[in-house]
DNA sequence: CTAATTAGTGGACAATATCAACCATAATTT
DNA sequence: AAATTATGGTTGATATTGTCCACTAATTAG
């Protein structure tokens, strides 16, 4: 029963894969998450002081969505929320300490999936496999 | 705010964003199913005669979940369930006439998706992706 | 100033995923 | 052959994720 030769099936099975590898390891780390919650971390913890809003865009998800899983966080007083001086109706988010020291050991977990992932696929393919991707995803949010 | 850089961020997104073209895609085109419904009927398409246990491994997914779409499906009467001669645990999976007409026009739909994706990609580059996908699909499942 | 936008909230609900218990049949062991 | 174990499928319960809509408060545009 193959199945590997569409591109539909590689791109659903990827995510899919990747993400029950990641809850996976994310469980084995003990953190008590779950993949939005992960998802949401690492964005702010890229992008501090970043909004809901720009989560939202970028992500592509329901702006509900996030404020929804961005308040469970600020419940588990894991990020902070500001209001932005320069637009009072906008809130700056930025992880504290625990959410810091919370995000490490996510690191850690995703870490040893990207190294499953990636095993036996040189630096260069990487890259290729990202640029494309990312051509891809253009011809999605352009249309 | 870019957000390229990294490969978790490429699967997810081109995973989430393919997902949401595809299910505007099959409502443009006013069919009544979800995106589990479509999966399953491009499964059993391709793969007449299977059962829901051979889909549930090859998708990952817990068989409950397809046990209960493919009920949908039945009720929709798109495909057909007869039981297995050799194994009379098991059900034989396959379309009926409707479901193949169906199917036709869901491939409709997402083959304007696959050639909005894939638009500017040339050949190369997609079986490159493909390969590499693959390759990465792989190194999960052995885990 | 008024009108249109925008950031965030909340409610309701649909879709997807997970887990455990269970039945019937099949395969294996002894 | 009987007992045990494994497998295909079903069901219930529940968690997670995604969607749509209406609404408030603040900002921006005309």
């Amino acid at each position: 029963m193959k199945n590997e030769t569409d591109i539909r099936q590689v791109l659903w099975q990827l995510a899919f894969q990747f993400k029950v590898s990641t809850k996976r390891a994310v469980r084995d780390y003990d953190l008590p998450l779950n993949g939005m919650h992960v998802r949401l971390l690492q964005m702010i913890h890229r992008h501090p002081d970043c909004t809901a809003q720009q989560i939202a865009s970028v992500t592509g998800r329901d702006k509900a969505q996030i404020t929804r899983v961005v308040k469970e966080l600020e419940g588990m007083a894991l990020i902070t929320r500001t209001p932005d001086p320069e637009d009072r109706r906008a809130q700056l988010l930025a992880l504290n300490e625990k959410g810091r020291g919370l995000m490490a050991r996510i690191q850690d977990a995703e870490d040893e999936v990207k190294k499953t992932l990636l095993k036996g696929i040189n630096k260069k393919d990487q890259n290729t496999f990202i640029e494309i991707g990312n051509r891809m995803l253009d011809n999605l949010r352009e249309h």
